[in-house]
DNA sequence: TGATAATTTGAAATCGATACCAAATAAGCT
DNA sequence: AGCTTATTTGGTATCGATTTCAAATTATCA
């Protein structure tokens, strides 16, 4: 009344367990003909592999883990997607875990993937700690981190251009002969904030703009976060007529504090966003932005998992992936 | 070298395996001082439980399988955050699956799922053929459907109420001295299509409206959907003056098509959307909709699946929550 | 044809935990 | 104390597959 299990199939057919199960493994070293009848014998009494068994012994669970912030920032579902494609062609699942940008929850996640065993894990790191990766390093597993690395670390990482990125907006913001452009940047522990910041800085340096430390803004990382930014900025009578934003959803912030002031985009004050998310052209104010392919982010990341899974490579694989910007109205 | 294992742990301790189990289960019938010990030396070997192991022993594997059309459309991604947070509170980890809305990923979906034995399972149906959930129900594996459901064939599920969600958004354009109201509606296989359909009807019924069949189209599910409509309905020289649309993606391609048109709106023609997602507000023309409590859906079915799961309820469960209009400008 | 190699099959051990039942020990009570 | 009951521990079977190694069978070829 159970299961069907693996044994049912040999007693019923007549074979050893060893041969059924190189049967239902495809494993070549069996005969064609006792093949075909063990798989009817299969078929019939409607046997189901399982595989939590068969991870047990072969120490594989063809399962991968996804650690991201939140699949609600819109940043993500391209990820997830890219990732889950190829996952799925290559025969992996894969287990999804949001941490909200919380290192306890990111080294939960972590925990219960590494006793679940799975294969191998794809990351977007928090970046305030990172033992919990260290750890993960310590046992084995292989892991790549997405959009985010740690410098020195030598880890396995897809990441975008980051630096080129943010240089190829704040240039041109420049070229549109914008002075005084607020960067309303991200939280500094993330590789990707650290990198924008060089590339603001260097956009600045290579045209003769000298750094106001007053417009550099930090730890931004949502809507209301660039909201709150832009109404400080603006009691505090702080001059500028630009604004660069960590990413579109702060963006989104940042043109609804700005329309609420009144001021008048682009020409008060332009804005640049990152991230490229969609509907953001069918937006009131359709936003020019920094495209970064989050698809590719995924499924790239996801097939330099399973090259690192499968074959042993020893080195570490950095990929970094190019950015766009991506010209609208808003600037 | 490998790994440590329960038995490393009961042969250091000097314990039996039993109650090293026994222990890391935080099982009661154990003595507080034997606990205290084992603890200790599981700590000190670095000892990390094999969920593999146990859940080949336990039949049970603290993970579920949620199975959705495609994250990526912004319906998803709330939901699937909702069953997370409540998975994660409850124990549990999800396996993310998408079917972009083919029976035949679904049905290899559901599949590898029940071969990796997950304790449950919450599924957005395609609903094109439904072998593959009467297989999942034969084996008896517990599932509650999302967002849509089987008529019929008594399957637990939460969905929203909508034939009152489209009886309220044609009934808020008739109001409003609308007569032609374009009901640009998705695939009849969806159960969420159809009460759709039942509402818009109603809704004209009781308003004393006729029904013109020529304005009712089916099918649509993208944005491109919405758009391709809108130009073959004008190039068909059909009148109409209001845009009913399955859903927010789909009103996105209408509006889309009507702006490059010329059509002014909503004074020319009026659009009402479905499911109320992100950003739908900051739209060019801030959409009027019908919202849906996505996170609810996700949480309350991943509460309903967990209480399937652990107390064997026999009768089936249906959980219809309400919609609710959102008046914005585009109607 | 007979020796050798290749193919095909099977028996038993194993993966790492939990479950079940029995045994040992401690506690409670007349 | 002596008996019953509760608490705590241990031994062994088991979950359902894969792996390893050896045995049996078949094919190859001088």
């Amino acid at each position: 009344m159970s299961h069907i299990t693996l044994d049912d199939v040999a007693k019923v057919s007549g074979f050893s367990k060893s041969t059924v199960s190189r049967v239902l493994r495809n494993d070549p070293n069996v005969n064609p003909i006792t093949k075909e009848k063990v798989e009817q014998v299969a078929q019939r009494l409607g046997y189901i592999p399982n595989i939590v068994a068969r991870s047990l012994r072969s120490k594989k669970t063809t399962t991968i883990g996804v650690v991201i912030a939140d699949i609600c920032n819109p940043f993500f579902p391209s990820v997830v997607r890219g990732v889950e494609d190829v996952a799925r062609e290559k025969g992996y699942s894969i287990i999804l875990c949001n941490t909200d940008e919380k290192y306890e929850r990111e080294k939960e996640a972590l925990n219960t993937l590494i006793q679940k065993r799975v294969d191998g894990l794809l990351i977007s790191p928090v970046q305030k700690k990172f033992d919990d990766l260290l750890e993960l390093r310590r046992q084995k597993i292989p892991f790549v981190l997405i959009g985010r690395h740690f410098d020195p670390l030598e880890m396995d990482h897809i990441v975008t251009d980051d630096i080129r990125g943010a240089f190829m907006a704040t240039e041109y913001l420049i070229k549109k002969g914008h002075k005084k452009i607020l960067f309303i940047n991200g939280p500094l522990y993330t590789s990707c904030a650290r990198e924008r910041m060089a590339g603001y800085k260097k956009a600045l340096v290579e045209n003769n703009i000298k750094l106001d430390t007053k417009l550099l803004k930090e730890g931004a990382l949502k809507m209301e976060d660039g909201y709150r930014v832009i109404k400080k900025v603006i009691s505090s009578k702080l001059d500028f007529t630009a604004v660069f934003a960590f990413s579109d959803l702060v963006a989104f912030g940042v043109i609804k504090a700005l329309k609420e002031q009144g001021r008048k985009m682009p020409d008060d004050v332009a804005v640049v966003g990152y991230d490229n998310i969609d509907f953001g052209f069918s937006l009131e104010l359709p936003l020019t932005t920094v495209h970064i392919p989050k698809y590719e982010l995924g499924s790239e990341g996801m097939k330099l998992l399973h090259r690192k899974i499968n074959e042993k490579i020893n080195e570490t694989q950095k990929i970094v992936l190019d950015t766009k910007l991506i010209i609208r109205d808003s600037a």
